[in-house]
DNA sequence: ACTCTTTCTTATCTAAAGTTAACGATTTGG
DNA sequence: CCAAATCGTTAACTTTAGATAAGAAAGAGT
């Protein structure tokens, strides 16, 4: 399956697209092709972008005292924004853990569209709106869990992630250290 | 100032209302008080239903082991559902820590307006936007402190909450328990 | 004023996380 | 195929958080 029909695919669980939309949105040239490693997003960086992860796996950190510290992962059909203000600069990095297929949008591409396909503005509320509740949902999980309890929990709803991401970054995701979660992995295997 | 000219002020921050909007929004009956301590939303409850604080301020809960874990706070011109899946059951608690005035609204209403006055939903995407990037925001700063340090930020950037709020519901908020954020008080205050 | 609750602090002990450093194992690049 | 970098584990030690209990301080209700 190409990149083309999963975006498709992926709208069409929420709406149908007519021809025309198709056509739309194919005209955008949205696709980028990036390697593992490579960095997409820089501190610092202009704001108005958006990120839609169509395939493979990106990683946003920030770099506090000369150490990279992530924060998120963004995985198949997740997307992502250094900033809702467009004229802001990024405070975090992000870079592909894996070769990956993104979408990269803009503002004007954004406002061109729901211009013309109005009903993508409810659709664009709509998963705002949800995916807001999932992260406030996330956070609240994360605060009333010990670390520990962090790492089971991650491991029962993102064992992708696990296999796909080294550790190191894993960790500070959890908001620990590396070799902390290295013990917490320790006492856990011994349980079993 | 009354409630309903509070909410038009609020608004019209960031659009203009006309007569008919304004008429349409006072039809809707939307403006409830709640004393001091009053639970508005209870676990298990219908989450067809949204909050938007007006005055006053909300704290949310979980009870896990017959324990309430405090995750937010909701002041002055600040909004919350218990969830985004309107036939979901509520997984948290809210109740008032002050006399408050509070908007709540639930889908028909917003259908309604939405369908009457079409740029509102415009206005939806961008607050439900803005507010995603900043509790995404805060969740990694949360990920990148310790303790000490969430309390310190918190000191810097929300001091209404250390005022208006009992210590040991700031404490779950931080991810800590009472005694903990006791000590780190202790700390810094010798510190200094 | 008095009691009862709520709230915060303090102390003790235990458990776990942070820090640093050292050691293999694996991967990467020449 | 070797050298260098990356990654994960382990260990020693320090710091801090969790659990529990006890007590002081402040508020609420009678």
């Amino acid at each position: 399956m190409n990149s083309e029909s999963k975006l498709f695919d992926y709208i069409e669980q929420f709406m149908p697209l007519t021809a025309e939309e198709r056509s739309v949105l194919s005209e955008f040239n949205l696709f980028h092709f990036f390697e593992k490693g490579m960095v997409i997003l820089e501190e610092g960086d202009n704001t108005d972008i958006n990120f839609f992860v169509l395939e493979g796996c990106v990683r946003c950190y920030y770099i506090v005292d000369g150490e990279e510290k992530t924060t998120a992962f963004y995985t198949e059909n997740e997307n992502f924004a250094p900033d809702v203000d467009i004229h802001a600069k990024s405070k975090f990095y992000a870079s592909c853990v894996e070769n990956s297929i993104i979408l990269v949008s803009d503002s004007k591409m954004e406002k061109v569209f729901f211009e013309k396909f109005p009903r993508f503005e409810t659709l664009c509320r709509l998963l705002s709106e949800r995916l807001l509740a999932k992260v406030k949902s996330d956070f609240d999980i994360f605060k009333l869990s010990s670390p520990e309890e962090r790492y089971i929990h991650l491991v029962e709803n993102r064992p992708d992630l696990i296999q796909r991401v080294p550790q190191h970054f894993i960790a500070s995701y959890l908001g620990i250290t590396p070799v902390s979660l290295s013990r917490i992995r320790g006492r856990l295997a011994k349980k079993v």
